[in-house]
DNA sequence: ACTAATGTCCTTTTT
DNA sequence: GGACATTAGT
């Protein structure tokens, strides 16, 4: 038994991997649980080993729903439990082997399992099989539409942007409140538009329907309109004996209704997550969720984790200290598990261009000291600061890649190919018909229109297209080509059909950019991941639930097997941890993020954010704070800057954790102007005649 | 009907 | 310095 592999949890970890009890030879059975896990206290490990523990007593690993956070995160899960049930299966009887590649079926975020639950229920929910996934983008471009077709673009009081107002609806939808609470709460400012946005986003959910085109939320509201009918949900729900819900503290009103509509007694359900890390409220993630877990389920088992097996103390003390300042939570503290080290620093330098040289000459000294540039991160709160850091981390060539913000998704040329692919996938998707017709020299909307209206009366039949009337001479071989394109799409293998679109792509592509090579980069790595999928429908929905998330990409890419350096948002950087952490722009105006000013809720919410930052750090942590930093509000006027204040956060008795210091590139001379400043005057003034 | 060019506004975090 | 709206030109 000391191969047990249960026997490396300590106690709480044991009790939560193994909380419930079974009757005879039937499956685990479990009262509704809430996991209370604090940064660092080996939740993955923990809710790995549950999985484990209950497919090691009679629960069949397909008959366990597991929801994640990111799709990495199931990933991981799966792979963990299937090597923890192998590693018991082989200290009990030898050398069994079980278990099939993706060990639980049943694992993915709340958005991909709700889209592959809706193609498989479509019928009952009155739904194409083939209905498109939007990503955010292609959502506020279809609300877009809606809101100029209505008028309200041009109004004279402004009247929100399509972003904006997707922001306002995704709310609103994952809230399941109405319109003039979100506008209340949120976004008062707009509150005049109140009966405009109602009319706009009626608009768009008709449109939306006729196209069969499904945007983030929707994948969760219809989710929810399947159970609310209880014998759907009955139906659903039997086919699992447990669910699991990672990340609870960042679950929003219409994910915990699912739940609840799936586990209405809480029998089989099981939720972790942390209260002090919720981030999310954004996207109307609501704590109370968390908070209030106990009052929904009654007869639930709470149980904490307050081990951490990550930080040294000293890191705790400081995470602690400024957790302890905030209001209404699961009361609990970090007890470090590993021995002590050396007090977090708090570094001011001059501006963000010091920031950048002194974040890298620490990096590379931390390199010397043999911590790899891979065990080390910078993180930030808005990506737009680490341009500076960037572009100094490129001088000195160490290879970084950046997590969170951006972009290959949204770049144009990938967006037209996909949405070839999208348009082949779903004809009634006008949204990527358009952008496909108007890359043809000589079409616009007028021409696009009139395509899409044939293909509906012609019910998706590309070879339709040929007979759309009023196309310029010039056009017709390209129009023919696209015809010709779109309808060998049909039924061709995946995936060589993504091939044949670049082929097609290629003119266009030289044609509408000047710089046609890097993107022709891109375009290759797409073909790369198109391998990773067995069909054209899951590479697409996958891929938009999914996008691949770091950017490093397109400047000087590392290899996978390169050492480098992580820049990440925050957000992003949730349930990672690194040796080394450097917090860029610990100043009022990202921690907490101007934003937030003023509205208490908005600050705790920053507050945690920045309890998750200072939580990543394993041995050291640097908290930089720039003097002055640049508004780049108006370029006109030449170079803004501002004097940044301290952060609110550092209190008195944080600061009394942190170990302060100031750093700057350049010596100074006792009247403290900096000595690289000078004009050398007798080198100038004999330049001219030498 | 479409394209290119000029003018104006706004900036967080992400499935 | 980018996205988006409007305008002038082909």
């Amino acid at each position: 038994m000391s191969a047990d592999p249960f026997a490396k949890l300590n106690a709480a970890q044991r009790a939560a991997a193994t909380f419930g009890h079974r009757d005879g030879n039937g499956p685990w059975q479990s009262a509704p649980l809430l996991v209370i896990a604090g940064a660092g206290t080996g939740k993955t490990t923990t809710l790995a080993h549950r999985v484990a523990h209950l497919c090691l007593n009679g629960v069949s690993p397909d008959r366990i729903l597991l929801l994640t956070f990111t799709r990495l995160a199931a990933r991981e899960m799966s792979q963990r439990s299937q090597q923890t049930v192998a590693a018991a299966h082989k200290a009990q009887q030898g050398n069994e082997r079980i278990g099939a590649p993706s060990f639980i079926d049943w694992a993915g975020t709340f958005h991909a399992i709700g889209a592959r639950l809706l193609r498989h229920y479509h019928q009952a929910i009155g739904l194409e099989e083939s209905f498109s996934v939007l990503d955010r983008g292609d959502a506020a471009d279809m609300l877009d539409v809606e809101r100029q077709a209505l008028g309200y673009h041009k109004s004279r009081d402004r009247f929100p942007q399509k972003s904006t107002c997707l922001d306002i609806y995704s709310r609103t939808v994952n809230a399941q409140c109405s319109l003039e609470t979100t506008l209340a709460s949120s976004f008062p400012h707009f509150a005049q538009w109140h009966d405009e946005l109602k009319a706009l986003f009626a608009a768009y959910v008709d449109r939306k329907i006729q196209q069969q085109a499904l945007d983030y939320d929707d994948l969760l509201l219809y989710w929810y309109y399947l159970v609310e009918d209880q014998r759907i949900a009955a139906d659903i729900g039997s086919h699992f004996d447990h669910i699991l819900v990672d990340e609870y503290q960042d679950t929003n009103r219409l994910q915990a209704d699912i739940i609840r509509r799936l586990r209405p007694s809480g029998a089989g359900l099981t939720v972790v997550g942390d209260d002090a890390q919720s981030i999310y409220g954004f996207r109307a993630a609501d704590v109370e969720n968390i908070l209030d877990f106990p009052d929904h389920y009654p007869g639930a088992e709470v149980l904490k984790l307050e081990d951490n097996y990550r930080s040294t103390q000293e890191i705790l003390d400081t995470s602690n200290t400024l957790m302890s300042e905030a209001s209404r939570s699961y009361q609990k503290a970090l007890r470090a598990a590993r021995g002590g080290g050396h007090r977090p620093q708090l570094v001011t330098v001059e501006d963000e261009q010091e920031e950048a040289q002194y974040l890298c000459e620490q990096i590379l000294e931390r390199r010397e000291q043999g911590v790899r540039l891979w065990h080390q991160a910078v993180l930030f709160r808005n990506s737009r600061h680490t341009l500076r850091l960037e572009v100094e981390l490129g001088k000195r060539d160490i290879p970084y890649v950046k997590y969170g913000g951006l972009k290959f998704m949204e770049a144009a040329h990938v967006k037209d190919v996909l949405s070839v692919l999208n348009w082949a996938d779903n004809p009634r998707n006008a949204l990527a018909a358009f952008r496909v017709l108007q890359l043809l020299d000589g079409i616009g909307p007028a021409t696009a229109r009139k395509a899409c209206d044939q293909l509906e009366a012609q019910h998706g039949d590309f070879a339709s297209l040929s007979a759309v009337a009023g196309i310029p001479l010039g056009t017709r071989p390209a129009w023919t080509a696209t015809q010709a394109l779109m309808t060998a799409l049909r039924d061709a293998p995946w995936p060589g059909q993504l091939e044949q679109v670049l082929r097609w792509y290629q003119p266009h592509l030289e044609r509408r950019y000047d710089h046609a090579f890097p993107r022709e980069g891109d375009l290759e790595q797409l073909l790369q991941l198109a391998n990773d999928y067995s069909s054209r429908r899951s590479f697409l929905t996958e891929l938009t639930l999914d996008p691949p998330s770091a950017s490093g990409d397109l400047s000087g890419a590392p290899h996978i097997d390169e050492d480098y350096l992580v820049l990440s948002t925050v957000h992003s950087a949730k349930g990672q941890e690194w040796d080394t952490v450097y917090v860029q722009h610990f100043s009022d105006g990202s921690f907490p993020n101007e934003f937030a000013a003023g509205d208490d809720k908005k600050l705790e919410e920053e507050r945690r954010l920045a309890y998750v930052a200072l939580t990543r750090a394993k041995n050291k942590l640097v908290l930089v704070n720039p003097f002055k930093y640049f508004v780049v509000q108006q370029a006109k006027f030449g170079d803004r800057h501002v004097y940044g204040t301290k952060s609110r956060f550092l209190t008195d008795p944080v600061l009394a954790t942190l170990e302060q210091g100031h750093w700057s590139s350049q010596a100074r001379d006792a009247n403290g102007w900096r000595q690289d400043l000078r004009v050398d005057l007798k080198q100038r003034a004999r330049a001219m005649w030498s």
